[in-house]
DNA sequence: GTATGATACCTTGCCTAACAAGGTATGGTG
DNA sequence: CACCATACCTTGTTAGGCAAGGTATCATAC
């Protein structure tokens, strides 16, 4: 469901986007990419040459903590949650990204609606 | 108005925003600087420097025509209208800009509300 | 027994959009 | 005369998203 438009309305979004997942609970990257798959309908692919950089961005930056576990199959996996600066972050972000999508309604008029 | 965050989150959605403004009526560049920081409230302050590249991209691929026009006073203005292709990606670009608001929605849960 | 696909992690290198910072020109206001 | 608002524009940098690759484990199918 890889589509051409994914790209240019999804850029800036996986920052909010990881940091809401992780403000719900722990989770490995690879049950991320599911996540947002599902909940959106298939209607966005995140991709993992976009997902683990930007994990590993978040990480360095003292957003996210990651700790192994290990699993009944198959390899570790690896969790990832929120420290106390993240979740300083989700928050803020969760508010800045209400007020563009309040003033993208204004702009659009309607079609933002 | 300019804070850090403008830029992740305007980040795609500048091609929308020309869209839906030329929808309503031909503007020319500096008025849809004015009307995006007016409508907005001051949430946007759309960069002269993505807009004039934006615009120009825009008219070569064929969805903007431009058209020069004296003003009373000052320098002309250079305005810009949606041809046919211009007005068919519109309707399509916000079509997918609501598809990609839900999205974000059911992924953020109440956060996106 | 081996091929394939799902799970699960990762990196390198390219491309492009957004921006900062600069520039030109005109008219009005202090 | 200086300065600001209006109005157009360009160049160079930066950073984010992605395609394409790689590694390893386990289950299923053939």
């Amino acid at each position: 469901m890889v589509t051409a438009y994914d790209r240019e309305f999804l850029t800036g979004t996986v920052g909010v986007l990881i940091l809401s997942l992780l403000t719900e609970r722990a989770m490995y990257a690879y049950e991320m990419l599911q996540e947002a798959e599902r909940r959106s309908a298939g209607a966005f692919h995140l991709k993992e040459g976009t997902l683990y950089p930007a994990l590993h961005h978040m990480e360095r930056a003292g957003l996210l903590k990651a700790a192994w576990r290990e699993s009944d199959a198959g390899r570790p996996r690896k969790y990832y949650s929120l420290t106390a600066k993240g979740r300083r972050q989700a928050e803020s972000k969760r508010r800045q990204w209400k007020s563009i999508l309040s003033a993208m309604r204004a702009i659009l008029g309607d079609a933002g609606a």
